[in-house]
RNA sequence: GGCCCGAUGGCGGAGUGGUGACGUAACGGACUGCAAAUCCGUGCACCCGGGUUCGAUUCCCGGUCGGGCCUCCA
């Protein structure tokens, strides 16, 4: 099966082709942990945890390296570590966990290589060191810049001519810079500010080249896939794409780059911290919306989309969500099957989550009108689809309490002596506790409400 | 100002040069003591104006509206 991903670079869907089919590579921008994820960098997580799967169920498991990094380093960290008196390792240890916490709540598996900012520090002096050796880039003033102007191609992914970010350059040039778009590299710390030493002194390294450096180091020169979000298409992945490619004599640091679109909210606007608009997935988890549940939002539109995030949605995927339950029923024995075709070629089309949910939907719709080992069948299928999506087991079941034999009891007894009030009141009062009593043709039953 | 993207039914959201997904919500019905689940049915959706075409929601041009990036940002 080929699978075709659109090319930021080329603005158009291509096939995937590996550089080497038993390593695909891919690399993805994660968080700077200085506070909690928000439910919109969540979606960059789950998309590229879909991209994932469906990569290790093409190419194998063990032919996949994903590396998603951690930055710990960051002013942000430091604004932050210093308002609360801690190291800057406190705060990104908590965040950190955090992340992890509720990306894993989210069914987004770990990454194969997680890369951390602070501990690749000699890898990124290394990177600079040749870009400067080779005329790249220059020291200033503690400084180390990235001249733009000896890349050749610069502005090829966010489609910018060099000549006019010169001239829109909106900030007051910094006198170390030779031009306004030249970038940093690295910079020089205060003794009161996190720093290692380096040929320029001691200081910390500038956002970008931790990428590049990190991806050089961990997966190779070129890899295959480089995603993240829209807002990092520039500057950060146009800096990346730059430095990596003069520093490895030209070559292209990604053959596919993906960038997912925002989450919006209320008004159209996206979510972002620094609009102060944010629903942090942790609130959201709080407020009893499962992981499942707000995965299967984060899906339920295509990737490179914007995406309205509302209660609403969330409600309207929890509906669907239980019918998939529902009909996958899954008790944990529903191993062994392959994915469906139609949600494999879904995803395997520029990971068209929608196609591949409107797919679930009719394999589920299938399952209902199926009996016997037919239905067992299509449960497999659709158990082994919805692991393919990032769903563990779609089931309602839930652990009984230790009230509902006696509950069940009282319920059949209600009934059997047509005391329906009864019966009715037994089943509110089990649904409060989150246990919905169901009548099936088989006697009484009984779910997650 | 420059660059980029979008506009589909109550809502979310795919897709397609011709028979108009899917989900969810609503309503009617079957089933049910009643529910839930399931099943059946109902609702004249493709921003506007040109163009190409036998035919456009789908392609092209223009417009309007909305969003994003250009500064930290998924």
């Amino acid at each position: 099966m080929t699978i075709r991903l659109h090319n930021t670079l080329s603005r158009a869907k291509e096939p995937l082709v590996p550089g080497d089919p038993r390593r695909v590579t891919m690399y993805v921008c994660g968080p700077t942990v200085y506070d909690r994820a928000h439910i919109g960098n969540a979606r960059p997580a789950v998309v590229f945890d879909v991209l994932r799967r469906l990569l290790g169920h093409v190419y194998g498991e063990g032919h996949v390296v994903y590396a998603r990094n951690i930055t710990d380093i960051d002013d942000k960290i430091i604004t932050r570590a210093i308002a609360e008196g801690v190291p800057i390792e406190t705060i990104t240890q908590r965040f950190e966990s955090f992340y992890l916490a509720d990306m894993g709540a989210l069914g987004v598996r770990p990454p194969d290589l997680a890369p951390h900012a602070t501990t690749s520090i000699p890898a990124m002096v290394g990177m600079i060191e040749g870009l400067v050796a080779k005329g790249h880039a220059y020291a200033a003033q503690g400084h180390v810049l990235f001249e733009v102007a000896t890349a050749p191609d610069y502005g090829q992914l966010s489609r910018r001519p060099m000549d006019e970010m010169v001239a829109v350059a909106r900030v007051e040039m910094a006198p170390y810079k030779r031009a306004p778009a030249d970038f940093v590299l690295w910079k020089p710390s205060t003794d009161d500010q996190p720093g290692w030493d380096s040929p320029w002194g001691r200081g910390r390294p500038g956002w970008h080249i931790e990428c590049s450096a990190m991806i050089a180091e961990a997966l190779g020169e070129t890899i295959d896939i480089h995603g993240g979000g829209l807002d990092l298409q520039f500057p950060h992945h146009e800096n990346e794409l730059a430095q990596s490619a003069c520093a490895h004599g030209g070559a292209a640091l990604a053959r596919i780059w993906m960038h997912n679109g925002f989450l919006n909210i209320a008004g159209d606007t996206k979510m972002s911290k620094s609009l102060g608009n944010v629903v942090t997935v942790g609130a959201l988890l709080e407020a009893g919306w499962s992981g499942e549940v707000l995965r299967l939002a984060l899906l339920s539109a295509h990737y490179r989309q914007p995406l309205e995030w509302t209660e609403r949605l969330l409600g309207e995927a929890r509906a669907r969500l239980d019918r998939w339950c529902e009909a996958a029923d899954d008790d944990g024995s529903l191993d062994g099957a392959d994915p469906d075709a139609r949600v494999r070629a879904a995803l395997a089309d520029d990971l068209n989550t929608p196609a591949a949910l409107e797919a679930m939907s009719a394999l589920a719709s299938a399952i209902f009108a199926a009996e016997g080992t037919e239905r067992l069948a299509l449960r497999r299928q659709f158990a082994a689809s919805g692991r393919l999506l990032g769903f563990g087991r779609l089931s309602l079941q839930v652990p009984a309490p230790a009230w509902l034999e006696k509950a069940l009891a009282d319920y059949a007894a209600a009934r059997s002596a047509r005391d329906f009030a009864r019966a009715d009141a037994i089943r509110a009062e089990a649904e409060a506790n989150g246990i919905k009593l169901v009548v099936t043709k088989d006697g009484t039953s009984w779910r997650r409400a």
